[in-house]
DNA sequence: CGAAAATTTGACGACTCTCAAGTCGAGTGG
DNA sequence: CCACTCGACTTGAGAGTCGTCAAATTTTCG
C-alpha cells in the first residue's frame, strides 16, 4: 500500500495497482488515472459487468466489492480469477476488442467506467502510463498460470488455503484487510466455481481446514489465527502476486 | 493463415498473429515489425530462453519450434502453456520487467531477438501496432483462462484430447498442419507437464486414445482420423483461440 | 552392441464425484 | 410471536479417476 491517505486523495483509482508498481506512478499520472474515469455505478450482487462475446466501448474500474472472472461450460460455472478494489477488471476488453470471459459481482460492488477513447488518448501520449495499464492485466495472465499449478498439485482443502492466502495478501495490499482475516460475501458455491470442486467436497475441505484450526471461513468473514500455517498449508508463495520490489523467486 | 507467401515475405515475423489480428497489419508495419528482430539463432531441445525472475533488455519471437512456458514446484515442472511458430513468446517480459515463469525449447528452435528499446519506439509512435503486441499478449491469458476450466473439468484422455486439437488448430493457423495431423517434438512425459498428471497416467490415457481410435500420438508425429470426432472428445471450442473474425460464442 | 531414455503394465490406495437426505438460518406473512 | 419457506450448508454411502510403487519392455542413439 502507498501512503494510507492515497485513497481519499483517489478516491476512484487509489487503489489501481497499490502495493505493486503504484510508486512508479508520478503524481501528474495518477491524477490523469483519476480523471479518467468518467462515471460511477452501484452494481448489485450477481450483476453481469460485461459477458463473453460481448464489445464495448469503456473498461470498467472495480472501486469497492468484489468480482469473479467467469467462463460456462455446459454443466457448471468456473471463476478463473477473483477480482479487489483497484483491479482494472475488463481492461482486457481494450485490447481483445471482444472477451472471451464474463465478469460477474460477488455481492453489491461500485465501479467507475473509463471511455476506450481515453485509454486510446493515454497510448498516444503517455507511453508510461500505458505500459502500467498493460503491466496490470498481465498481472492476470500471472495469477492464472499460477493456478494452473496448483490446480494440478494441490487438493482442495489446500486449493481453498490457497485461495483464501491469495485474497488476503491482495486485499492487504489495498489496505482492506484485517490483522486476523478478511471479510468477503463470497459463499461456498463460490469457492467450489473458483476452485474446480463440487459445493459438496468444498463443504467437506472448507470443514477440515476449521477442524484444523487453519481458518475458520463462513460467508462474509474469514478468520486465520495462524497465517503462516495457512499460507504453508496452502503451499502459498506470493512472488507472482508481484508486490513491491524485491525479485521473484 | 494469410497469403501463402507471407512467410517468404517475412521469414522472421510473417507468422506472428497469422490467421487471428494479423490482417489489421498494414504493410508499413509489416515491414516494420520484420525490422524490429536484430539477431536470430538456433536454439537445442531443453535450452531455457528465459528463467523465472530475470530480467532481460529483448524479447523473443518464435520463428520455428516448440516451446512450453513452465513454472516449477517443489517436486516438479507445470508446463502451463505451449508456444508454436509466430508467437511472440517473453513479450511479457517487457511489460512485466521480470518474469514469473520459464520459457523452454521443446526440441531444437530457432529464435528472433528483439530488443526493448525497439519495442519502447513502437509504443512511442505506432499505438496501433502497440495494441496488437498488447493483444498478443492477453492471448496468453485467454489461452490460460480456457485452460483453467478444462482442467477441472475433463479426464486425463479428455484432456489431452483438447490439448492434442489445440496444438494442430494452432499449427494450422501458421501454415504447420498436415491434413491428418501434425509434427510435434513433444514426448508422453511434457504431455503429462501441461496436463498436470503423471506420466504413467498418461501413458494410459493416450493408449486409451490410440485404442478407440480418436488419436495416434507418438513422438515426432501425431495422426488423426475424425477431427470432429478428437475435437468433440476434448470439448474444445475454439473461440477464447480469437482466431479469424466472427464473434467469439 | 550396449546404455540411457521413453514407454508400458499391474496392483492398491487416496481423492473426489454423484445421488440422496437432512439441518440450519434469515426473512416473510399471519 | 410463530410457522413457513428458501437458500445455504452439512452428512453418508458407493463408484470412478488418478497417484504411487515396482517392475518390464521398447526405442533411441552413441
Amino acid at each position: 500500500m502507498n501512503s494510507p491517505n492515497e485513497f481519499e486523495r483517489f478516491p476512484l483509482t487509489g487503489r489501481f495497482l497499490a502495493g505493486r508498481a503504484r510508486s512508479e506512478m508520478s503524481e501528474a499520472e495518477r491524477v490523469r488515472m483519476e480523471a479518467l474515469v468518467t462515471g460511477t455505478e452501484v452494481l448489485e450482487h450477481e450483476h453481469r459487468v460485461i459477458a463473453r462475446g460481448q464489445r464495448s466501448d469503456h473498461s470498467t474500474m472495480l472501486i469497492e466489492g468484489f468480482m469473479l472472472r467467469t467462463l460456462e461450460s455446459e454443466n457448471r460455472r468456473h471463476a478463473v480469477s477473483f477480482h479487489v478494489p483497484g483491479d482494472f477488471v475488463d481492461l482486457h476488453c481494450f485490447a481483445l476488442q471482444r472477451l472471451d470471459h464474463n465478469i460477474d459481482c460477488v455481492g453489491p460492488a461500485r465501479v467507475g467506467y473509463v471511455p476506450h477513447e481515453a485509454i486510446v488518448e493515454v497510448m498516444r501520449d503517455d507511453p508510461k502510463l500505458a505500459r502500467l495499464f498493460w503491466f496490470s492485466t498481465l498481472l492476470d495472465a500471472a495469477l492464472h498460470r499460477e493456478w494452473i499449478m496448483k490446480l494440478e498439485q494441490l487438493t482442495a482443502p489446500r486449493r481453498i488455503a490457497h485461495i483464501l492466502a491469495e485474497i488476503w495478501r491482495r486485499l492487504e495490499m489495498v489496505g482492506m484487510a484485517h490483522p486476523d482475516g478478511f471479510e468477503t460475501p463470497l459463499r461456498q458455491i463460490d469457492i467450489a466455481d473458483m476452485c474446480g470442486a463440487t459445493a459438496i467436497h468444498v463443504n467437506r475441505a472448507v470443514a477440515e481446514l476449521r477442524k484444523s484450526g487453519i481458518a475458520d471461513f463462513r460467508r462474509g468473514r474469514v478468520v486465520v489465527s495462524d497465517r503462516d500455517r495457512l499460507e504453508e498449508y496452502g503451499d502459498f508463495n506470493p512472488g507472482y502476486l508481484y508486490a513491491g520490489e524485491p525479485p521473484i523467486p
